[in-house]
DNA sequence: AAAGACATAAACACGG
DNA sequence: GCCGTGTTTATGTCTT
C-alpha cells in the first residue's frame, strides 16, 4: 500500500513521461489566448506584478498570490461571472447538485452546500503553516479549520476523520515527538515534513483561485482594489490589510500601450501545459471542476455569463487570467514543474492503493508500521537541492518569516527522525 | 479505459 | 468505559 502523497497536476506517480507535462496549450487554450484578447489593464497588471516580483525578488507563491488578487481586482466583471458558483468568502458551491447514488456520500455534503475549495492536505498545510511553532496537534488543526472555514462547523464531524486519514497517510506530514513538559493533552503534534513541503506548495498554488466578491470595485476607481486573498489566514493578507496590489492608472495605460504593441509575452502561448487538473472551483464532493472553460463546451453558456454587463464576454477573461497566471508563474519559476527528487519518489511507488486494495501485494518488509516501511522505501537524499530551498524561501515568505531568520531542521532526514524515534536511548 | 488523486466511511488499537 | 487520536482498509467519484 502505497502513501498518499500530494501530486502536482498533471503528473502522475509513474513518473514525468507517462504524465500530461509539457505537451503544450492544448488547442481551446491557444484558441483563447488568440482569440479572446485580454483587456489591457489585465494583461498590463499582470506583467507590473511581474515586473514588481523581478525587482524584489519575490519567491513565486507571493507572486502568485499577488497576481492573482491583482487580477482579482482588474478583473472583476470577468471574475464575477464565476459568482454562481461562489459566494463572498470564496467558498464553493456545489456544481452539480444531483445527489450520489453511493450511500457513502452522506459525509461532507451538507444542506449547507458550499466547501472550501481546498483539498484536506492544503487545509492541513495552512493551519500548520499559520502557526507560529508550525506545528499543531489535531484539535488545534480542527479548530484553524473550523476557523477560517465555518463551513466544517455545521459539517458532519466525517471530515474529522478525513483530517486524521490525511495526517497518518500523508506523508507530506509528520508527527513531532511530544515534549513531554508539554501538556497537550492526547496525541501529538504534527508538522510538514520539509522533504514534500515542495509538494504541498505546489497543491496550494494550483488550487483554484476564489475570488468573486460581489463588492468588488470598478475599473474606474482603482484605489479601491480590493480582493480577498488566497486564504484569510495568509500573513501576506494580514501584512496588506487585505489591500494586496495597487497599480496606478498611468502604470495601466502604459502598459496598454505595451501590450498592443505586441511587448508584453503574457498573451503568447507557451510551450508548457498551464493547467492542471485543479483549476477551477470544487463540485459537491469536493473535486476540482475547470468552472467555465469547460461550461463554455458543454454546458449552457448562461451559468457562466451571469449577469455581467461588460461588453467583453467575460467568462474567458477570468479563464484567462488563471491561466495566464499559471503560464507565467511556471516560465518564470519553474523551468521544471515538479522537483525532479519529488517526482523520483512518486514515481518509485509502483503500487497504489487503486490498485492494491482489493488484491493487496505483501512484500518483505510490509509487516512493518506503515511510516518504517516509508522510510526504508524512500530514503532521503543528503543534500537539499536548489527546488527545495526555493520551496522553504517560498513558504517562508508565505508565513512572513523571511529565509535568513528561519533555520529549520530540513537538514534532519525522516529516516534519521524515525530512528531516533525508535531507539531512545 | 486505465490510472491516479482525493474524499469518505468504518474498524480497530491505544492511551488518557 | 468513554473519548480522542492514530492507523489501516475499503470504496466511490472525478480527472487526466
Amino acid at each position: 500500500v502505497g502513501p498518499q502523497l500530494v501530486m502536482p497536476p498533471g503528473k502522475r506517480a509513474d513518473g514525468p513521461s507517462s504524465g500530461s507535462v509539457a505537451k503544450g496549450l492544448s488547442p481551446l487554450y491557444q484558441d483563447q489566448l488568440y482569440q479572446d484578447p485580454i483587456p489591457g489593464d489585465l494583461s498590463l497588471a499582470l506583467s507590473a506584478s511581474l515586473s514588481r516580483a523581478q525587482d524584489e525578488e519575490l519567491t513565486s507563491l507571493s507572486w502568485l498570490h499577488e497576481s492573482t488578487d491583482l487580477l482579482t481586482s482588474l478583473g472583476h466583471s470577468g471574475l464575477r461571472s464565476v459568482s454562481p458558483l461562489q459566494d463572498s468568502q470564496g467558498y464553493c458551491e456545489s456544481s452539480s447538485p444531483s445527489p450520489s447514488n453511493s450511500p457513502k456520500s452522506s459525509g461532507i455534503s451538507p444542506g449547507h452546500g458550499r466547501k472550501p475549495p481546498y483539498s484536506f492536505s492544503c487545509l492541513i498545510f495552512m493551519a500548520i503553516e499559520d502557526a507560529p511553532a508550525k506545528r499543531l496537534p489535531v484539535k488545534d488543526i480542527y479548530g484553524w479549520i473550523l476557523e477560517h472555514f465555518p463551513y466544517f462547523a455545521s459539517a458532519p464531524t466525517g471530515w474529522k476523520n478525513s483530517v486524521r486519514h490525511n495526517l497518518s497517510l500523508n506523508k507530506c506530514f509528520k508527527k513531532v515527538d511530544k515534549d513531554r513538559s508539554q501538556s497537550i493533552g492526547k496525541g501529538s503534534l504534527w508538522s510538514i515534513d520539509p522533504e514534500y513541503r515542495h509538494n504541498l506548495i505546489q497543491a496550494l498554488k494550483k488550487t483554484p483561485y476564489q475570488p468573486c466578491s460581489p463588492q468588488l470595485p470598478t475599473l474606474s476607481s482603482p484605489q479601491q482594489y480590493h480582493s480577498r486573498p488566497l486564504w484569510s489566514g495568509s500573513p501576506l493578507f494580514r501584512k496588506n490589510g487585505g489591500v494586496i496590489l495597487q497599480v496606478p492608472q498611468k502604470v495601466i495605460q502604459h502598459g496598454t500601450r505595451l501590450r498592443t504593441e505586441g511587448l508584453l509575452p503574457v498573451i503568447r502561448p507557451l510551450p508548457i501545459s498551464p493547467l492542471g487538473r485543479t483549476t477551477g472551483v470544487r463540485s459537491e464532493r469536493g473535486r476540482v471542476r475547470i468552472p467555465c472553460s469547460s461550461l463554455s463546451r458543454n454546458d449552457p453558456p448562461e451559468e457562466c455569463s451571469s449577469s455581467s454587463s461588460s461588453p467583453h464576454t467575460t467568462q474567458p477573461v477570468c479563464i484567462q487570467a488563471q491561466k495566464i497566471i499559471r503560464v507565467v508563474t511556471e516560465v518564470k519559476k519553474e523551468p521544471r514543474d515538479f522537483p525532479l527528487s519529488t517526482t523520483m519518489v512518486a514515481s518509485e511507488q509502483p503500487i497504489r492503493r487503486t490498485n492494491c486494495t482489493k488484491v493487496r501485494l505483501l512484500k518483505p518488509g510490509d509487516t512493518l508500521p506503515l511510516k518504517k516501511r516509508r522510510a526504508e522505501k524512500f530514503p532521503p537524499s543528503d543534500n537539499e537541492d536548489e527546488e527545495m530551498k526555493e520551496a522553504a524561501g517560498s513558504l517562508l515568505h508565505l508565513a512572513g518569516v523571511r529565509a535568513s531568520q528561519s533555520k529549520t531542521n530540513q537538514n534532519t532526514s525522516k529516516v534519521q527522525r524515525e530512528a531516533e524515534k525508535d531507539s531512545p536511548d
